[in-house]
DNA sequence: CAAAAATCTTGGAGCGCTCCAAGAAATCGT
DNA sequence: ACGATTTCTTGGAGCGCTCCAAGATTTTTG
């Protein structure tokens, strides 16, 4: 690969002319320029190799962004949540004449990657480890974490989950439900898991305030209804968990309302209630939460906890983009009544 | 931000042992190399900067993807084609350990981006523009380009458009359909551009194989069955154009099969139909491209002439990744048929 | 026409790191 | 105990570039 130098020798001026005149070109006379840029194109050199530049001391220019949840990149691009938060940051970036780079694989590439990847800050989708954490902060590079609050020394965006949840909940014991089930995140890979009241203690996943801050959300909607969510099924599984509804539909099936952690979730027991010929919300009403496009067109039309994912994204790679000092960003949930619920049956 | 030098001053080693450190710990003495790491916790030092590895000749060990279309990084993220494309670029990266750099914003950026993203490789999604091409190969580094053969010297991969598109006019035509309709793909941002025989000429946007292969597949089609491409009405929408669907109805009303280059156009016409109480197949035919997820999903599921794309965005992905000599790639496309198409109305 | 001003061009000094040959230290063999 | 080995550590060379002060050249001015 020919260099600046050897471009240089070429048309007879220096290495420092050459630079100018691919990053400065006004500085360099029309006449200069021409010969400069026909020995460039002779010996095949394409521009400065960012390479060096690099070194120099300038940025590069780009942030990597680490999809929501801990499965697949494949899952979370096929998400409907995790595309538009990826849409929001790409959108940012675009704006900013920035470049997004994908960092996936699993827990270990990851991290190497948060070492080794050239980017100027990191967007990290969802608080899966915190050894991610530790090495983003190791970098001392900005970072920002997307729905958990990891105290005031660091970036973070987010939502109040817990007022969705409670929105959800109030909505569905206003229409008079008392028979509830929850289907909950499951964070590693593997079959749905179910929580029966009394069998087994409910296992609420701890340690991510995603689903805790949900539940807690339920939890209190529940109680102000003189209900108990230790009395309530719950179900956890992958976001993607085909059989989500079915599982549901199966052990549960006295419940006259179901409470998701996500639309894509619930649009699965949509699905499921279709196979089986049951009737919603007639027999069963259903609640999604995030507030998707796709929640907006199953049929029937899915009642969400919503809120503004794509300018979630953004606003957390915004934050990483211009580095300030840290800031917590909650943002605000609005329920989205759609034809999904209504009075329980009797 | 300290260096190696620096962390090696501190721990009263050299440079080149903390370095060793980092990167061969068991060249290092198990005490000294506690030392230095302790040393490094001390001053902050997170790990070699990649910057300096990267000018020593490292690879940047990322690739950078252009998305297909030139409209926004988020009708590409959001179209189901784009998205599944995506999709198996990130799995090959994945799989080689590389991170994916995703390249948008318009034209100017993207070549600039070209020019100085800090990537080994090149995925096009689309051949959008000549400049495009040009600025890759200028680059030096491989690139693939999607869905347009450019020569033996260029890595392609794509599919067979053209058979592709003949199996739907002979599916169609099998049925007994004489009445076509053609809904294509407009290539710049703007409204559907409505091409009537006769009255205008319709304007088959050249320079892009897609487009043209499809097209010339079904006027080769129709030739079997007696017909004349001159004689059918072709819609031009972008992908994700929501009014496609109404304009379609409104113009051709009487057509009895529909054909599109893409599911997504496909989705956006039954909507439509719907939404006018227009049945399908009863009253018109409709075929997709592209066999994307969704398109089994619609009421009714969607004929479409399938293919698959998380294959080729792999195999791109791939083909830049482990740089061996330019191959040109064609994948088979095959028509999957379902509820959408049926014998036309009498 | 010479001096002052404006415009161009030059090349040294790094940027932080890895590579590697050579030197230093520790271990081994007899 | 001393030379031969083996194991560690060192620091120079250089990756390709940008920055910038200084020097060279051209243009303008009195």
């Amino acid at each position: 690969m020919p260099t600046l130098d050897d471009v240089g020798k070429a048309a007879g001026v220096s290495r420092g002319t050459v630079s100018n005149v691919f990053n400065r070109p006004e500085l360099v006379r029309p006449e200069l320029r021409e010969r400069v840029l026909a020995a460039a194109r002779t010996l095949g050199f394409g521009g400065p190799d960012p390479k060096g530049r690099l070194l120099q001391g300038g940025r590069y220019n780009a942030i990597g962004f680490l999809p929501p949840g801990d499965y697949s990149i494949a899952h979370a691009l096929r998400s409907p949540y995790g595309r538009e938060l990826l849409v929001g940051a790409a959108l940012a970036c675009d704006e900013a004449g920035a470049t997004l780079s994908v960092i996936s694989g699993d827990t270990a590439t990851r991290t190497a990657s948060i070492r080794e990847a050239l980017v100027d800050g990191l967007v990290l989708g969802h608080a899966v480890d915190i050894g991610i954490i530790t090495s983003a902060q190791r970098r001392r590079i900005p970072f920002v974490i997307v729905e958990s609050d990891a105290g005031p020394d660091i970036n973070s965006v987010k939502i109040d989950g817990k007022a969705g949840a409670l929105a959800v909940v109030r909505h569905l014991s206003a229409l008079g439900h008392r028979r509830f089930a929850i289907l909950s995140i499951r964070r590693t890979a593997g079959p749905p898991i179910v929580h029966m009241p009394g069998k087994d203690k409910p296992r609420l996943t701890a340690g991510f305030s995603l689903d805790d801050e949900r539940l807690a959300g339920f939890a209190e909607g529940l109680a102000e209804a003189g209900l108990s969510i230790g009395k309530v099924p719950i179900v956890e599984t992958t976001p993607s968990e085909p059989t989500a509804g079915a599982v549901m539909f199966d052990r549960v099936p006295e419940a006259t309302a179901i409470m998701t952690m996500s639309d894509w979730q619930a649009i699965t027991v949509l699905d499921e209630a279709r196979r089986r010929g049951i009737d919603v919300p007639g027999h069963v009403s259903v609640v999604g939460f995030d507030g998707t496009e796709e929640a907006a067109r199953t049929s029937p039309p899915l009642t969400t906890a919503s809120h503004d994912i794509v300018g979630k994204g953004r606003i957390a790679a915004e934050m990483v983009l211009k580095k300030r000092k840290p800031r917590q960003v909650v943002m605000p949930v609005e329920l989205v009544v759609r034809a999904s619920t209504g009075r329980p049956r009797r």
